[in-house]
RNA sequence: GGCGCUGUAGCCAAGUGGCUAAGGCAGCGGAUUGCAAAUCCGCCAUCGUGGGUUCGACUCCCACCAGCGCCUCCA
């Protein structure tokens, strides 16, 4: 689409940005308005360390990577904090199983998340504070919630007393009377179903630190509230976590923190869909299945489901994953969809993700071409500011910051990164068109006006890829590709190939590039020679 | 049963009370190419079903259908 003449004026974005968030708290999107002018304190909870992590334990984290990159290239000084919760039933029972001590079940998954993390470039995390390394101040927070009423002692265990605390609920918006509770020997101690463990009092061979109310170990949820205090504060910006979260767990450290701070413990509660796991083949996840496939579905009683991926068969170890697909694919499937929607999982849609991926790689490599230089190492905008641009009335420079504006008005709309992707593509698409209208390539070099232009599509591409957490380095050749003799091969019949066509030789010519394409090596011949790749 | 979320083209997925309902994949037509590939241009949806509110809804309300999460640390 060529750009009508009228709208080729400048086109400049605002320096601030008006961002716009969707609580859990309020179940609508709010302006953010920051404790303290010019910074953001975000706790994510992070995982349990008993298992190996699984894919949905690197949605939350990917998903914030990308919220804290988007807040600091909007100006604000941002901590990001995730906590490892490595004190839990669930540790001492894998820890059991496996004949190892807790702590040292804690550090092996402690470390695998974190080398997940690491490949998926996630390196955005100011602090993962620890559960163990927390105790003092746990016992400190359950005992100043015993000293002012909200929890009592039952038998070595501590428990918060729900009906103590009027706000109960407000984030669930449940009921304190509708909260069964668990039955069992604990229910016994309590005075009401729905009240908490903060402390529980140690039984033989579990992990036991002395309290004043005899050794015993931290329940759940008391953690977050110590953790996210000692650092962000009595109050601070964002809370987030998955949405399995909100009811009991977060829910529970409102009602700890508040009750012992009477102040709000976060301003903004964010909560990320879940991923989910098909079970069967087919539209899932909320959608319905027409035609003639749910004839046959539902005759033969297959109607597909989804699962929380957490708890189906599909939730390998993530490094498994890591194995066979790039990270920058994984990630760009985990911010493909809006980030409170369910994200459904197959490998399928990596690799579809992947190939996605292929569109910015061609341009990058064409752009090399035309240019000579390398977009990676570009020096490319890191805040809003840094990056704006004057269009004047340049038609590709003005489409460049049309869109850049629209990317970053989707980002402040609740971090709609789903949306401002498109944006990304169709900036690509606008410098594609450029280059083809001025038959760049059949020149094989742009002109200075030109590379200008050019250099500043890619950096735009850079800009607002890196919020993303995408485009920041190489993607890393196919393995298979990297071997030198294959490289060496693959040019000889390149070469022989291109003396058949010269000679108009095409029936030869066409065996060499049909057969390559079979083994999976795709040829594209353009102006300056031919080119090579390994199909994916 | 309760609370919450979701249902947009063959697939993935944004979005809006009323201009042409983003973008990607696939498909079709064209440009380009010796032929391809890549790239560009064009085509391809009335928004789960049924009501209601409204001058007007896909976008608000109700019901229904379908799916998902949680309803306490149990496995």
């Amino acid at each position: 689409m060529t750009i009508p003449a009228t709208e080729s004026k400048p086109v400049s974005t605002k320096a601030t940005r008006n961002i716009r968030v969707y609580s859990t708290l309020s179940g609508r999107k709010e302006p953010m308005q920051t404790v303290q002018p010019g910074k953001v304190g975000i706790y994510l909870c992070g995982p349990t360390v008993y298992k190996p992590s699984h894919i949905g334990h690197m949605v939350g984290p990917v998903i914030f990577d990308v919220i804290k990159r988007y807040l600091t290239y909007c100006g604000y000084q941002v901590t990001l904090v995730v906590n490892v919760t490595d004190i839990d039933d669930k540790l001492i029972h894998e820890s059991k199983n496996r004949g190892l001590t807790m702590p040292a079940l804690a550090e092996e998954m402690t470390a695998d998340y974190l080398r997940n993390l690491a490949a998926m470039g996630v390196d955005t995390i100011d602090h993962f504070p620890r559960a163990t390394a927390n105790i003092d101040g746990i016992i400190r927070f359950t005992q100043g919630l015993i000293d002012k009423g909200f929890a009592y002692v039952s038998d070595g265990d501590v428990y918060f007393e729900v009906g103590k605390d009027s706000g109960y609920g407000k984030l669930s918006r449940r009921s304190v009377e509708a909260q069964q509770g668990e039955g069992g020997e604990m229910a016994a101690r309590k005075r009401a179903p729905g009240d908490f463990a903060l402390w529980k009092g140690a039984k033989a061979g579990e992990p036991a630190w002395d309290s004043p109310w005899g050794k015993g170990r931290p329940g759940w949820h008391i953690e977050c509230s110590v953790m996210s205090h000692a650092i962000l504060g009595k109050t601070f910006d964002i809370h987030g976590g998955g949405l399995d979260l909100v009811f009991p767990h977060h829910e529970n450290e409102i009602a700890q923190s508040e009750s012992l701070h009477g102040q709000p413990q976060a301003k903004y509660w964010l909560h990320n869909g879940l991923m989910q796991a098909a079970d069967e083949v087919g539209k899932v996840g909320g959608r319905q299945t027409r035609g003639a496939d749910a004839a046959q579905l539902g005759a033969d009683q297959q109607a597909q489901t989804a699962a929380k991926i957490s708890k189906s068969k599909g939730a390998g170890p993530f490094r498994e994953l890591l194995a066979k697909h790039a990270p920058e694919a994984i990630r760009l499937l985990l911010i493909s969809t809006h980030y409170r929607s369910p994200i459904l999982f197959s490998e399928d849609e990596i690799v579809r993700n992947a190939e996605k991926l292929e569109t910015f790689y061609r341009f990058f490599k064409r752009y090399q071409r035309l240019t000579g230089e390398d977009v990676y190492t570009l020096p490319a905008a890191r805040s809003a500011a840094e990056g704006d641009f004057s269009s004047g009335d340049d038609p590709l420079l003005v489409e460049l910051a049309r869109q850049r504006a629209a990317y970053l008005d989707k980002m402040d709309d609740d971090f709609n990164t789903a949306g401002a992707i498109g944006h990304l593509f169709e900036i690509v698409t606008a410098l594609n068109r450029y280059v083809e209208e001025r038959k760049l390539e059949a020149a094989l070099k742009a002109g200075d006006e030109e590379r200008a232009a050019l250099r500043r599509g890619a950096l735009v591409v850079r800009e607002l890829g890196g919020i993303l957490g995408l485009f920041r380095q190489a993607p890393k050749a196919p393995a298979a590709g990297g071997d030198e003799l294959v490289g060496k091969l693959v040019g000889l019949l390149i070469e022989l190939r291109n003396e058949a066509r010269k000679t108009k030789n095409f029936a030869a010519a066409d065996k060499i590039r049909n057969e390559l394409a079979a083994m999976g090596v795709k040829l594209e011949d353009r102006a300056g020679g031919t080119d090579w790749s390994i199909a994916k």
